[in-house]
DNA sequence: AGAATTCAGAGTCATTTGCTCAACAATCAC
DNA sequence: GTGATTGTTGAGCAAATGACTCTGAATTCT
């Protein structure tokens, strides 16, 4: 029950977006470097991204890509559900949500809770609230050093 | 980030073993019927349970296996703990929790906040309270029939 | 035309999952 | 004690998943 890497590359090239917002596209090669992931696999990830609808990409020469939308109205849910895609079910449950050993499995609410906790989490946490806690973190350590 | 088959298996069992709480032993083929989980791959989770204190099992004919405490002072959070193991850590964090790449990472925070919520959310659901459901939403669906 | 960049699909390699088998150890009935 | 019955352990396997790469397009700029 661990976040897996491309949620955690695809968060990361959206902070590194957010960063940036504005100030024009951004190349692939260039985030990958940044947030050292490995180019070829965030490429995928941007896919993703862009077909979620999250991010914008332009080709050929001086291409790259930018927020389709401001960071503020853009929190982890959205990418997570743009990256972890429709791959949720919960072990008893079946595709229709429903218990397929015991139609009374107690146990079936209490997953599902725990996605819905999930959920509730990252709502809410927008993509420029991190790029400020980060400048925050960064001020800070500059003062430990 | 779903649950894992054999977390919900281990639940199973456990509910199927508080169900029958001081009503002797049960055998691991008698709850692998019940539950519908291969016996095979059942007795490998017992054997994770009984590793960490949830039950107590004892060999030989007419062996079998029991709660090791009463079902209310057991939840869910410890079956989760018992099964999942210690194989817990979070994409950009390392093994002692910062993150790999930037100290001031901010998402190792929310990361953070995903799995102590999970924990928040199994903490506090005990097995008898599990039967307990169960048992009412048995009796809700027999008026359904 | 040619170079730089994104886009798409298949393909690779290692790990994890769900599961089985076979040998072993303990216990009970006789 | 013998043998049947049950739990215990370890090795191991097939399929899925995960992280990642390669190749070859398509697109756009100069």
């Amino acid at each position: 029950m661990r976040v897996a890497m491309r949620t955690d590359y695809g968060a990361r090239a959206m902070i590194d977006l957010a960063q940036h917002y504005g100030k024009g596209l951004t190349q692939s090669g260039t985030i990958a470097a940044r947030q050292q992931i490995p180019e070829s696999y965030l490429e995928r990830l941007l896919t993703s991204l862009r077909r979620a609808g999250l991010i914008r990409s332009v080709r050929g020469p001086s291409g790259g890509h930018e927020l389709a939308r401001p960071p503020a109205s853009i929190d982890l849910d959205q990418v997570w559900a743009a990256i972890e895609g429709s791959q949720s079910q919960g072990s008893c449950l079946g595709d229709d949500g429903s218990c397929t050993v015991s139609a009374a499995c107690a146990l079936q609410d209490v997953w599902q809770d725990l996605e819905e906790g999930t959920h509730r989490t990252l709502r809410g946490v927008t993509l420029d609230q991190l790029v400020q806690r980060q400048a925050e973190r960064e001020a800070r350590s500059m003062y430990h050093i």
